[in-house]
DNA sequence: GTCCGTTGCTAAATCGGGTTAGCGCCCGAT
DNA sequence: ATCGGGCGCTAACCCGATTTAGCAACGGAC
C-alpha cells in the first residue's frame, strides 16, 4: 500500500551496483576510494530519478549523529518576548541542516532531567540551556557529567559556578551606558532617577544579571560625565503595575527631569504614573528604557529604548554550539567562554532636552 | 574514555539471560510469552540497577515509530502572542513521552517542503500544521498524499479545500457572541460601534476566519436582543496605530457608547483615540475586545476581552493528533473533524452601565 | 520406549545506513 | 609461468533495539 521510502538499497539496485558502493559515492568518498566516474555517475542518476533522501534515523543509530540540537529553556521558548530568540536559533540550525527539540522545564529540577535524558535518549548533538531573563543558572548535572561531554551553551544565562560552558549573553553593561548616553547626548546633567533597580550596586532583584549590569552600565557612562544619579527606587517585581507604583512614588518628593526604567513594563508603568502627576513624555521628562518589547512602540510618544537582540541571541548560541561541536576534545575542560551581543539602541520619540526649569528635588 | 550507555545487551548479560528475553520483559510481552517469573524478576533488577533506558534512535529504526511530533508554523512558533500553543503542545506530548520537532515556514511554501522534509527523514509520528492567525492555509502536497498518511492536525487553520484532517480552531463565533453579551449584560442597547471590521459581513480581512466568525457571532446576539451595530470601522492591519486612525475618524463624527474592538492591539488605540476625544472608558464609552494579550491587563482600566485559549489550543491539537494516530486507518478518507476550543471572556474593568445622556449619532 | 504437547527460552533476521577488510582482475616485472 | 601490486568494487559486520521462528527439556499418554 504505502509505498515504502527508497532507501540506500533500491539506489544501489537501480545503479547495478552494492550498497557499500553507493554510499561510499553519496557520501563524497567514491574519489578517495577510487570509485570509477562510469559508476559514481550511474549512482548519482539513480538517487537523483528515485529522489532518495537517507533516512536520518539510520545514520543516526551508526554514526551517533542525529543532526539535531535540543533547546531546553526554563520558560523561554513559550516567553512571548523572547520567541524570536527560537526564531534565530531555528533558523541557525537550518542552515546546517540540524533540527531543532523544543523544551521547558518551568524551572523544576525534576522535569529538567526528565527532559535531558529524552534528549539524550535521542541522541541530540548539542544542547542550548536557555533561560528568560539573563541570571546565572545551576548547570544540571547531566550536562556537565564529565563522563558524556554533550556539546552545551548557555543562553541568556550565567552559571553559578565554573563550568567549561560556554555562554551567550547580551551585552547588558553596554546596554546601560547606552541607555545613560541617550539621556547626555540629550543633554540631561540632572533629575535622573531611576526605576526598577538601584541607586546602589546591591539595590537589585536576586539573581538578576540583567539589573546588576545595567545599573552598572548606567553608573559608568554617568559618571564618566560628570554626572550622578539623583535617586531611584526598586520594583519587586518588572510588571507596569510595580512600575507604577515605583513612579508615583517618586513624584510625590520630586519632580525627575528624566527615568531610566529598567524595563519597558516597568515604563509602562511610569508612563501611567506621570500622566496622573500631568507631567509629559518627553516635554517635561525624558524617559529611556531596555528590551525593545512590543508595547515599547505601542505607547505615546513610542518609547526609546535599548533591545534586547533576542534574534541574534538565538542565532549565536548555535553558533557557538557547533564550534563547540566541531571543536577539538582536547583542549576541553577549560572555562568557557562568554559571548556578548551587541544591545542596539532604538531612539523613539520619548526623550528631549530636559526643560530650563529647575527642578523640585 | 565515555562509558558507552546501558544497551540491552549490557542489560541481558547481567541477568544472564538472552536480548531477546531481556527485550520480552521490559517491553511488558514477558507474561504472555511465558517468561518465568525469576527471568523477569532477574531482568528488571539488572535494568533496574544499571539504570538501562532504551535507545528511541535505535527503537525508531526498528520500529519506525520516533516518539516525535512535528510543530510547523507559519511563524507562531516565535509569535510572541502564541508562545503558550506551543507550551500546550509540548506539555501534552511531555505527557506521552513524546517530544516536539519546532519548524517555520515564514510563509514560504519551498521552506515549508524542505521542513517537512527534513521532519519526514527524521520520522516523525505525527504533525502539527498551525498558524499564527486564525485563517484558511492550503495544505501542503507532502501532507496530504495519499502514500504516506502521515497523521496531522491543522491548528488555528482551516484547509482552503476539503481534505480529512482534523483541525483545531478557537470558537471565534461564540467569542463574538460572548463579547456582545458582555455589553448587552451592562445594559447597553445604543451607539455600539466595531473597530477592525463590519458592520457588513464582508468588510473583514482576507483570509481572516477570526475576523468573519467574532463578527457573525456580534451580529447573532446582538440581534437576538434586537440591538442593532450602529457603525463600524475597518482596519487595514490589527494594529494599535490603525485601531488609533480608525476610532479617531469615528469620534469625529458620532459619541458611542460601547467600542467592539476585534483584538486588544486595536483596543489600545482605541484607548489611546477616547482619551484624545476626553471620554473616560468605561463612564463614557465601554471597550471590549478579544484576545487577551498581555497589554490587556497593564492598560489603565484593564480591559475586558475574549481570550484566545492559546495554551489550550496546544494541547488540543496533540489530544487531536494522538486520537488520529491511533485511530484505525480504515476509516481514512472521510473529512476532518472541526475541533473548537472555548474562548473565555475576562472580565475586567472597561465596561460599565451606558451613561444616561443621549448618545449624539 | 516412542510420540506429542507444553513450557521457557534463544538464534537469527530486520530496520537502513556506515565502515572495514579484502576479493578478483589486470598489468607489468622477474 | 609466477609474482607483486594497484585498481575497482563488494561481503560482511556494526549500531541497538524488536520480532519471528524454532529449539531443548520435560512430562504424560499409549
Amino acid at each position: 500500500m504505502s509505498p515504502r521510502r527508497v532507501t540506500l538499497a533500491d539506489v544501489a539496485k537501480a545503479a547495478g551496483v552494492s550498497r557499500t558502493t553507493a554510499s561510499l559515492v553519496l557520501s563524497g568518498r567514491g574519489r578517495e576510494l577510487r570509485i570509477s566516474q562510469d559508476v559514481e555517475q550511474r549512482v548519482l542518476r539513480a538517487a537523483e530519478e528515485l529522489q532518495y533522501r537517507p533516512n536520518i534515523v539510520s545514520v543516526g543509530l551508526r554514526t551517533g549523529i542525529s543532526r539535531t540540537i535540543g533547546f531546553v529553556s526554563d520558560t523561554v521558548a513559550t516567553s512571548r518576548l523572547a520567541g524570536d530568540m527560537i526564531k534565530g536559533a531555528l533558523e541557525a540550525a537550518r542552515e546546517r541542516g540540524f533540527m531543532l527539540f523544543i523544551g521547558e522545564t518551568e524551572g523544576d529540577a525534576e522535569l529538567e532531567r526528565l527532559l535531558l535524558q529524552a534528549m539524550h535518549d535521542r541522541q541530540v548533538d548539542g544542547l542550548i540551556l536557555a533561560s528568560m531573563f539573563t541570571r546565572t543558572i545551576t548547570v544540571p548535572k547531566a550536562v556537565t557529567a564529565a563522563l558524556t561531554p554533550l556539546p552545551a551553551v548557555l543562553l541568556n544565562a550565567l552559571p553559578d559556578r565554573p563550568t567549561p560552558l560556554p555562554a551567550v549573553l547580551p551585552d547588558e553593561i553596554e546596554a546601560g551606558r547606552h541607555a545613560a548616553r541617550v539621556l547626555l547626548d540629550a543633554g540631561h546633567r540632572d533629575g535622573v532617577y531611576l526605576i526598577g533597580a538601584g541607586p546602589g550596586p546591591g539595590d537589585v532583584p536576586q539573581q538578576s544579571v540583567a539589573a546588576a549590569e545595567r545599573l552598572a552600565g548606567i553608573h559608568e557612562a554617568l559618571g564618566e560625565a560628570g554626572v550622578k544619579v539623583a535617586g531611584a527606587r526598586t520594583c519587586p517585581d518588572w510588571l507596569p503595575e510595580y512600575g507604577l507604583a515605583a513612579t508615583r512614588d517618586l513624584l510625590r518628593t520630586v519632580r525627575p527631569r528624566a527615568l531610566i526604567c529598567f524595563n519597558d513594563r516597568i515604563a509602562m508603568g511610569a508612563y501611567q504614573a506621570l500622566d496622573d502627576f500631568g507631567l509629559k513624555v518627553p516635554a517635561d521628562v525624558s524617559v529611556v528604557s531596555f528590551d525593545d518589547h512590543p508595547i515599547a512602540s505601542w505607547v505615546r510618544p513610542r518609547l526609546t529604548t535599548v533591545a534586547l537582540p533576542h534574534y541574534e541571541l538565538g542565532r549565536k548560541a548555535v553558533d557557538v554550539l557547533f564550534a563547540e561541536i566541531e571543536r577539538d576534545r582536547a583542549d576541553a575542560g577549560r572555562p568557557g567562554r562568554v559571548h556578548r551581543v551587541p544591545m542596539p539602541v532604538r531612539a523613539r520619540e520619548s526623550v528631549a532636552r530636559p526643560p530650563a526649569a529647575e527642578p523640585l528635588g
